[in-house]
DNA sequence: ACCCATATCTTACTGACAGTAAATACTGTG
DNA sequence: CACAGTATTTACTGTCAGTAAGATATGGGT
């Protein structure tokens, strides 16, 4: 879709839209892996084919994008971990999975992640947790459904959730940028901590 | 510092620097938590006293900027996690004040938190991690020397510490801009995670 | 057949802001 | 007292998000 149709101004010929929400939004994908977060909205519209108003008109304005990219993301991480998840039956290598898959979607959409992450500074911490909560919500209710199962207190499962997203995207950020191990080895040393926690660790009389 | 005073060009009376770094830090402080995150460097320049590009002479650029908060913010951090933890002696109670001075200090700085965080989109990896790296190495070095005094092994103690400062600032950011519950019931919530992990959470046979 | 409200585009503009170049003024030294 | 160096401001450039204004096609009403 590089290859730009010249097309006068006015209502083109047929009389139907150009191209739709979703053209829009592929676009900007496209765009994103090719340039970076720093993409502008101008490149995005070349990339689809029109001009900026059109994706102002389709997806409103930068942070709208951001979220709506978000949310594609969200989808797929969720996609990515259910699969990958359903494959196994052992609650902890499922565990492993879901934070190997993590690691790996990311990494896969690297570009586009840092899009959504970084994207605009203002009303950031609601787009930051807009992803987040795409993520976390699913998560939650699952907990929350083992945790009654089990007899225990389902209360501390949307703090959990949060948790383990974040988690998951700091270390995927490190992964992605510097770290030099397999995904696999980082996502049984991560399971590890998740798993069984800290309580083993530390020396029973404080160092300090 | 608001009310500027006038000067003309030149080099002023008495031929010393008008400001120094420190200075302009602080005015940027003051400024982020008086105009948010998406703060113009004008803006700081004026805090400061003076114009743009004795900022940029004195920080660099926006990136510089918020990486030199970042390592302000970070010793922040530090230092109030350190105080707070050295009045407990139990490990599991000090992990609860670590994470409550944590939720503390990130709200006391939100905006500052959200500048160094959300700053700029390009090389956007790059800052984050220079901010997560601050908390995480001193981190991995408790978490490592605890490890081989327990006769376990330390190579998870970089992931674990860059995993436990991703989950304390979403967490965090999540607590500040959504959540009602204080930060003592989430601390302790979070620290039940962080220490005994999710082993017990998930049912024997899984069940979906 | 024509008109005009409406739909769908593009061009062209505005305003804000990051970053920098050029001009200005002071200092201290030979 | 000129001159090299230093520390400041003014004024500019370039980029880009977001929008207003203009151009062209459709389709129903008369």
């Amino acid at each position: 879709m590089t290859d730009r149709v010249r097309r006068r101004p006015g209502r083109p010929v047929g009389g139907l839209p150009v191209v739709n929400r979703e053209h829009v939004l592929d676009a900007a994908e496209r765009a994103i892996r090719r340039e970076g977060a720093d993409v502008s909205i101008d490149a995005i519209a070349h990339e689809a084919g029109v001009t900026k108003p059109i994706v102002y008109a389709r997806v409103g304005k930068r942070t709208d994008l951001a979220d709506a990219l978000a949310q594609r993301l969200a989808d797929r991480l969720i996609e990515a971990a259910r699969t990958a998840m359903g494959k196994r039956r052992n609650p902890r290598t499922q565990l492993v999975a879901l934070i190997q898959s993590n690691l790996e979607t990311l990494a896969e959409h690297r570009e586009l992640f840092l899009f959504v992450t970084g994207g605009a500074s203002e009303e950031m911490p609601q787009r930051t947790l807009a992803l987040a909560e795409r993520s976390a919500i699913p998560l939650a209710q699952q907990l929350a459904s083992w945790r009654t199962a089990a007899g225990l207190d389902p209360s501390v499962a949307v703090a959990w959730s949060y948790s383990i997203v974040g988690l998951l995207n700091l270390v995927s950020m490190w992964w992605i940028t510097e770290s030099e191990q397999s995904a696999e080895q980082l996502a049984e040393q991560v399971t590890e901590l998740l798993w069984s926690g800290l309580s083993g660790t530390p020396p029973k009389r404080p160092t300090r």
